[in-house]
DNA sequence: TATGAATGAGTCTTCATTCAT
DNA sequence: AATGAATGAAGACTCATTCAT
């Protein structure tokens, strides 16, 4: 029954995410895998053929949620880009389940196969979305914004550097902090 | 005698250090290592016992050049601003020997072993640097800067950020002027 | 199954006994071990990790069978010492799956782990069998004994000194018997 | 020069004699040696060839000593005798420099070769000399022998399981004391 | 579907042995 | 004589993948 599959195939995606979670991308096998799910070796190859198979499912499985729930015609700007950058905080501190160095190292793994479109597309969009809330403060005059495409590139990269910087070097929840209110201070007022 | 040892040793690591930017750091076995070097495998294990010591290393080999030769007081701080961000572009876009994924790959591997401390260091070092050369050309009145230390830390957590997209879903060079032009804007006057 | 796995297992042990009665136990790889099985190096692994694994379960499997089956109520002491020294005489002598030297190799490797108690705890009841025939021999007026525990003990030495040499240095059926004979010559009258 | 070469022997000898008693035969490499000489990999192979070789001589350096010492012109058979036992309880409760579980080992991996024959001849000696002193006490009068052969071989069959079992499972020296009681006991009185 | 035993290829690591110096 | 770097073969161990049940 497919019902029955899914719901295989949706236990083996969250075991899989975590395990990518500890572990990044290249140094998880299959053997990994199949202990974190409990279920045997031959079991999984009914589903998935390759480590990079299930990788591309966690991703997918992933995704959908974060961006495509922010809705840009509700409220203010600035409750918006609050939101934005409170779910960027979130997952910039977040322990458990954190794909981040998974990503990349998948996507630097596959990168002549251009398998890193998924990752171009993701960032691309939150790019979008950034310039999106910024356009529209600076029209209702919340904000003041020059040119809205330099700002929101520049935030998205500086919030991959944290996110990275988090998984590898470490930082605290105050850097992040300061730095989310560098960033809007540069086109409106904040009290801190 | 042991400059034909540091001869062997250091052809190692120049050999070493191209696997590891091709492959990253996780991907790369004694075998690659071997075979990029075209010696036999015992032949290496008389200078190294394991990947992680050859990659270590291929860090410490590397890193002495980059800052260091910054001489903070010679000219004007546009200049010094400039050389700095003429470096990091060189870096965000070099092809050949880029270490900057093996080096994140590495960080998270080790993470709870403290091994990324050189990364820290490297990170924090480039944020002083930076901050040094804002506070010099505020006070010379070149920039007008109000919080040198969090405009270098947003710069350089941008930067990073750039250099991991670079090696991933990849970066153009207008792209990586267009960000290195905007940071300039918000401390002086650029023109395009 | 179960049933299966055991015979696997039991195949391993049988075949593993024999390359260390010709080999002894230092001398013997996974690779010696997995020849003689005739399964593949990955398949070994499922069952046991090492070499050292595989003997002492080899030890286990034999141990059992030889001093547990004789029956101190039965018969008359003379009978008992006869059938007690046939069985050594069979064990010194016999060639096929002799694990002495093995045995003493292990014990030697391992004496700093205390891992030779098998090996003494099997002397000791070998002593105390021999003590215990003596003793109801004494009683019952068969053997003249002053001393059983020294007469025991002394002669289990002795044994296992022919064991070692008939592994080493050879020994012939007809000199382990006159030894046998003038063992018992010390507590009996023996027509040769 | 041969006398500097003498030396150099001399030394890998000694030093090769320490690593055999600690890890018996089959668990030494020529890199043990080695390092063991503090002398090259090159260097001992300009002496040696192989494990074997170095062992065979070994055994040929340490052999001489022992037996031929003894002087059997000379004092009573009781003191000879005694003497023979200190000897043998000497070596049997030795820890430094210990070769029997070495010579064991190698017996038993050299046994097809007959490469044996030098611990066969060590143990027939022994026998031998055991025998004439027992002859040599029978004859005037201080032991009461029936079989002298017969009883040296006895002897030394259970020195050699002590030597073993010193090596192996343990033994104490009051065990050894007792056991060297017993075996006088027989054919002389001893006051303990 | 699901299991897990089995296989074999790939990598790691250690050493005996050689050889230029 | 002596050194120690270098080689390559041998053995250990792990895993992706298959397959009978």
């Amino acid at each position: 029954m497919s019902s029955k599959s899914d719901a295989k195939r949706q236990l083996i995606l969250e075991k899989a995410a975590e395990v990518f979670a500890g572990r990044g991308y290249r140094n998880v096998t299959m053997k990994d895998i199949v202990e974190a799910c409990g279920i045997s070796r031959g079991g999984l190859y009914i589903y998935y053929d390759s480590v990079e198979e299930i990788f591309e499912d966690v991703l997918d499985n992933e995704d959908s949620a974060d961006l495509s729930s922010i809705d840009l015609t509700s409220a203010s700007s600035v409750d918006l880009l609050l939101y934005f950058l409170k779910e960027e905080k979130k997952e910039i501190l977040k322990k458990k389940n954190n794909l981040t160095m998974a990503y990349y190292e998948y996507a630097f793994a596959c990168k002549c196969e251009g398998k890193a479109d998924k990752a171009k597309k993701k960032m691309d969009q939150e790019v979008l979305i950034l310039q999106k809330i910024l356009d529209r403060g600076s029209e209702s005059g919340e904000f003041v914004v020059d040119d809205a495409k330099a700002v929101a590139t520049d935030m998205v990269y500086a919030i991959n550097g944290m996110k990275v910087c988090a998984q590898t070097v470490g930082i605290t929840e105050k850097k992040v902090d300061k730095e989310l209110v560098y960033m809007m201070r540069r086109f409106m007022e904040v009290e801190e």
